[in-house]
DNA sequence: TAACGTTTGTTATAATATAACATATTTAAG
DNA sequence: CTTAAATATGTTATATTATAACAAACGTTA
């Protein structure tokens, strides 16, 4: 079970980060951020990013280079991911919507390719930004 | 009419050899090919992706920073785009769906959001990578 | 305790992308 | 025409993002 499972510690303080982060966070401004805590090389930080992803723990913004925490179960380990982006203020919000997700689950085009995965990025002006 | 768009001639070089590869393109790869057109630098390829984009003639594939043309009457100038990639080949291909655009483009979320473009990676194998 | 997989630490380097500045070319008014 | 604005180019330097390669430590579990 993924909930089970237990992070290391350079996974903890990451996770940590990024969990507490109101915006997506770049690796280098991780780097930084983490440097007190006695992680100083990029592969440090890239190492644990990728064993978090693969954990569903949290998400790459694929537009953007920044990782965000799931707030949406793990999505199922990474698998079906969908985002709306802020072009102003640069907010990202994990989108979690059945109907949306069951429909791109089952999507399929006329080549007959297997689908595993899917990442999908709305762009767009959040409700704060059309105000002002 | 995005048709009538005359392009530069660093427009054209670069459109012309994305238009010819099966592959995506990265952008130092397209740099090294047209080094002997005389562009030379870096920013030279890039001015003229990102003119390319605008104009919806290529798009990037976002997670594999890597462009290809658009297949799909320019896309409404790039703003509505799905892709499948395979991750066994690496082939990616433009989805154009009806359903599926129509689908996205009417999406909204419960925060009131207003999206003015969107972009779908579909990550899986492809029916030829599949059979072997 | 030995063997295996995973994680860490470290240095170096590769790959991707933009800043800043100077000049040239094209377009559209006046 | 002529001038101004907008667009495109050329060039050097630098910023940002990501991985290679190697060695050591740690945490299982047989
Ligand atoms: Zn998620
Ligand atoms: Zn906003
Ligand atoms: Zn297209
Ligand atoms: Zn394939």
């Amino acid at each position: 079970m993924a909930q089970t499972q237990t992070l290391s510690k350079n996974q903890k303080i990451i996770l940590d980060i990024i969990e507490k982060a109101k915006e997506p966070l770049k690796a280098y401004s991780i780097l930084f951020n983490v440097q007190k805590k006695g992680i100083k090389a990029p592969l440090q930080v890239y190492r644990a990013l990728e064993k978090l992803i693969k954990l569903g723990k949290i998400h790459k913004v694929e537009s953007r280079n920044a990782f965000v925490a799931c707030k949406n179960s793990n999505c199922e380990i990474s698998k079906a991911t969908a985002f709306s982006i802020c072009e102003t203020c640069k907010k990202v919000t994990e989108i979690s919507n059945q109907k949306l997700s069951k429909y791109l689950k089952n999507f399929h085009d006329k080549t007959g390719m297997t689908y595993k995965k899917y990442n999908l990025e709305f762009y767009g002006l959040c409700t704060s930004c059309k105000r002002s």
